[in-house]
RNA sequence: GGGGCCGUGGGGUAGCCUGGUAGAUCCUUUUGGCUUUGGGAGCCAGAGACCCGAGUUCAAAUCUCGGCGGCCCCA
């Protein structure tokens, strides 16, 4: 019923992905696994912020999960990038199919000949789509629940096309902000990092990536925003006609987040006790556990029939179930419900509400009169707060600034090295010599990082800015 | 890419080396009942398993081979 301590962070992952029935990972193909109802509801609400992000500005559209082999090779980068990865569909029940059908890795082939025939004219743009979907990768590293899929099963994939190249350099700022704002809703700490221009999204002019890092001391890569400038455009001919009657090609960006924003959510704020959930995001926001005395049932049922009806607008449970009180405080908490509120014979006397909050293991009193919406928004609003705390707190454990190359070997195998890094290639490649993979240059310096931008090269001693290297999922 | 380990009730394990009825390995889970309820209750009676295939053998959870699945280490 324990769960192992998260200090053991790869096992404590694999147990509380079953435990707390977030997945299922007895599905028999390797790879793929189940969204347990517990999971699914973690999943639709996390995503439902992540959509209300998107719907600002985004349309939300679906594009099939098949991609002709005719359209999925045509931009040459791009399918060299894919092609160890990519699930074929050959037949048509016994017959072989004239034209092989990949299953989607990623959409651009199979939206882009379509962005082809709806961008006409200037008025045309910008566009602005996205679609929440499952892709397919053949990985034949490790899979691991969220992180490493054979089936992505929840890729949020937005996909613009603008004017020029600096109107998509805009709309590269603002994804970058969008997803700000995501994770900094779900308190969870991040890099902005500029991939190096060898380890660039197949087909794109650059690509940044947003990188957590997990307990374990490896990176994570959270999400990504590629300027695809008009590479694509130029492949699939998608061209508008200017106010100057002329015909320009298109300059596109292309942003993505896939589940694993729910592992690091759970990495970040879980601890040994299961689950520990942010109140928005929570299947269940509320925890009532009623104490049943023998004889005085009916008080107390009375008095948390009170409270219910002033928690109508949240996600609760009434747990009067047969277990003693000890053992349902143990079963919310593994499922990461933020509020707990305990009643007994003493509290319908007093009309008071014992509160404990998830994260913290202290418990208090309040009167029921004091209990209403501000007053849990406001302790979410803390939770949040405190969460984000105590994530950045541990993420600064992990992180370690190595300012000899001779240190690297020995620091990158525990820690996400930060350091002084010209963008020549040969430095960069040394640097991976020492183990771990080169992430890329800092974009901008997170408030839990206390060293200078600039400064001299690790290796070739030259004009070097802050890079990141770390072992990675 | 290279190497190693493993697969037994829903979950975790003992048994395998040295083949001999899983009639009771242990913990957990679970069904019914009684008694309980302020941090994982107790008792009684039940339920539930040898990954798949082939081979060796009188006999396979145990030995051999293959498949599928899982874990770890190195590059």
């Amino acid at each position: 019923m324990s769960l192992p301590s998260k200090e053991n962070f790869s096992e404590w992952f694999h147990e509380i992905i079953q435990t707390a029935e977030i997945m299922d990972i007895r599905y028999p193909v390797k790879g793929l696994y189940v969204w347990f109802p517990f999971g699914f509801k973690l999943r639709q609400l996390v995503y439902g912020k992540l959509r209300e992000i998107m719907d600002r500005e985004h349309s939300e559209v679906y594009f099939p999960a098949l991609i002709p082999e005719t359209e999925l090779g045509k931009e040459s980068e791009h399918i060299r990038g894919f092609e160890d990865e990519v699930y074929w569909i050959t037949h048509g029940g016994l017959s072989p199919l004239d034209v092989k059908l990949a299953l989607r890795p990623t959409s651009e082939t199979a939206m882009y000949p379509m962005f082809k025939l709806w961008i006409r004219n200037h008025a045309d743009l910008p566009l602005r789509v996205y679609q929440i979907v499952n892709t397919f990768r053949y990985e034949t590293k490790h899979t691991r629940p969220l992180i490493r899929l054979r089936e992505i099963t929840s890729f949020k994939e937005a996909h613009t096309a603008h004017r020029n190249y600096e109107e998509a350099e805009e709309q590269v700022k603002k994804a970058i902000g969008y997803y700000k704002e995501f994770y900094d809703f779900l308190a969870i700490p991040y890099m902005v990092i500029r991939r190096p221009d060898w380890d660039k999204f197949p087909g794109a002019v650059y690509t940044i990536a947003f990188d957590t890092v997990m307990p374990d001391g490896r990176s994570l890569q959270i999400g990504t925003v590629h300027h695809l400038g008009d590479n694509f455009a130029k492949t699939f001919e998608i061209t508008y006609e200017a106010v100057d009657g002329n015909h320009y090609f298109v300059h596109q960006t292309c942003y993505g987040i896939s589940e694993r924003c729910i592992a690091s959510l759970i990495s970040m704020h879980g601890d040994d006790l299961g689950l520990v959930l942010p109140f928005e995001v929570a299947p269940v926001q509320i925890a009532v556990i009623p104490i049943l005395y023998k004889g005085k049932e009916e008080k107390v049922l009375d008095f948390s029939n009170e409270l219910l009806e002033k928690l109508k607008g949240f996600r609760v449970v009434f747990d009067k179930g047969e277990e003693r009180p000890g053992a349902k405080y143990y079963k919310w908490e593994l499922k990461g419900v933020p509020l707990r509120f305990e009643i007994g014979p003493k509290e319908a006397e007093r009309r008071e509400v014992v509160v404990s909050f998830r994260d913290e293991k202290k418990k208090f009193s309040v009167p029921i009169e004091e209990i209403n919406e501000q007053k849990i928004s406001q302790w979410a609003e803390e939770m949040r707060a405190r969460l984000r705390k105590k994530a950045v707190e541990s993420i600064k454990l992990k992180l370690k600034f190595v300012g000899e190359l001779s240190e690297l070997s020995e620091i990158v195998r525990e820690y996400v090295s930060i350091m002084h890094l010209c963008k020549n290639r040969d430095c960069g490649e040394e640097i991976e010599k020492h183990g771990g993979k080169l992430l890329g240059w800092l974009e901008e310096i997170p408030d839990f990082l206390e060293v200078s931008k600039e400064g001299e090269c690790i290796v070739c001693g030259g004009k070097g800015s802050l890079a990141v290297s770390a072992r990675s999922y």
